[in-house]
DNA sequence: GCACACAATTGAACATTGTTCAATATTTCG
DNA sequence: CGAAATATTGAACAATGTTCAATTGTGTGC
């Protein structure tokens, strides 16, 4: 038996997380259990009940962490890019680059979410919060003639119709193979969607 | 014991799907499992695996049959629509109706798709194509100057587009609660990557 | 009408899942 | 060193998808 005193509980969550990464990365989200995740860190399925309310809550952990890595590429993009035009380009084929790099930890995001959830903590909708905040701030100096309300609208078309390309490209739904590439239908969205905003 | 000639292989089939699609549209994709539905239509597991390889062929007939009722509704749009531009915006919207109306049933067909899917079966690559078709010969009278396969590109962004903004907007994570309809957003995709393409 | 063969249907069985919690092992403290 | 506190276990429960020998109903040939 794993002594008290080898890990705190910080550390097991830590563990813990990484091993369900590994699994999704490895295997898929439905490849991840209670009982793998355990066996993987050394310990038994009751140590996780005791770190994690439930799989809910782990999923929605592992979840926040991929969104920080997805932000923090996103801030590496907006660190390297002066012309606000570009920026906004190189942001929604990042998107589509994270997604395709960490398929299966992007697809969990959203295969988790029900409609019927309320029960969102706080500090999770914050997190989805932020990138559409990035996305507000360069638009804001693209089209700066327009209302901040315009502006939000935007954003989440953008960010709603970026998903949306990324999400049917990965899952091999939009009955695209090679001859168009994803880049090029993001490039068609972006120049003429910012096209008819600044018309 | 219900006798072998109350119903035939396809009689359990339909009734097998209607008794899901109940299930679904009353309780989510999660409540859906082969004893519920096999009780429900008054037989037990193993008829259920007579009638249907597995979980997933399962699935996918369900899923079949909700594309089936999205493009009936699509096509009822297009017949009730003279003008190409004003019958591209109201298929968007139609869209987003389908899924908001229909939310159970509509995510399940994007629940269910694995990165790793290439075993779809041609009849379902199909129906999946089958949307595509309908906007690109909308898209082939509004910007008749292009070429076929940048009116392909146009018709898979506004389909990717308009998913992903529905999508966002019925598991809540637009961040929008009531300030901007989707509506709203849906329209500034649509107007505005309508006027940078024919601009 | 009866027995036999065939086909439809069952439901017990298996492995696996999330989750709980009394029991146990280990450490800490007086 | 003994006792209290705490960390950890793992058996137990209900539910899942899936399989398949056993059973039961039906139709056919005599």
């Amino acid at each position: 038996m794993a002594r008290r005193s080898d890990h705190s509980r910080d550390e097991i969550r830590e563990m813990s997380l990484q091993a369900a990464e590994q699994l999704i990365i490895a295997q898929g989200y439905k490849a991840l259990s209670a009982r793998k995740v355990a066996s993987e860190i050394g310990y038994t399925v009751g140590t996780l009940y005791l770190v994690f309310k439930n799989q809910d809550e782990f999923i929605l952990h592992i979840n926040s962490r991929t969104l920080d890595e997805l932000y923090q590429s996103m801030q590496t993009v907006i660190d390297d890019h002066q012309d606000a035009h570009a920026c906004v380009l190189a942001l929604c084929r990042n998107y589509y680059d994270f997604a395709a790099a960490n398929a299966n930890r992007w697809l969990l995001i959203f295969e988790h979410a029900l409609p019927e959830d309320n029960g969102v903590p706080d500090w999770y909708q914050q997190r989805i919060r932020g990138g559409f905040e990035m996305l507000e701030k360069l638009l804001q100096s693209l089209v700066a003639t327009h209302k901040p309300q315009q502006i939000g609208t935007a954003a989440r078309v953008l960010w709603g119709s970026v998903h949306g390309i990324t999400m049917l490209a990965i899952t091999r739904k939009l009955d695209v193979v090679g001859i168009e590439s994803v880049y090029e239908l993001i490039d068609s969205l972006v120049e003429n969607y910012l096209a008819g905003l600044t018309r």
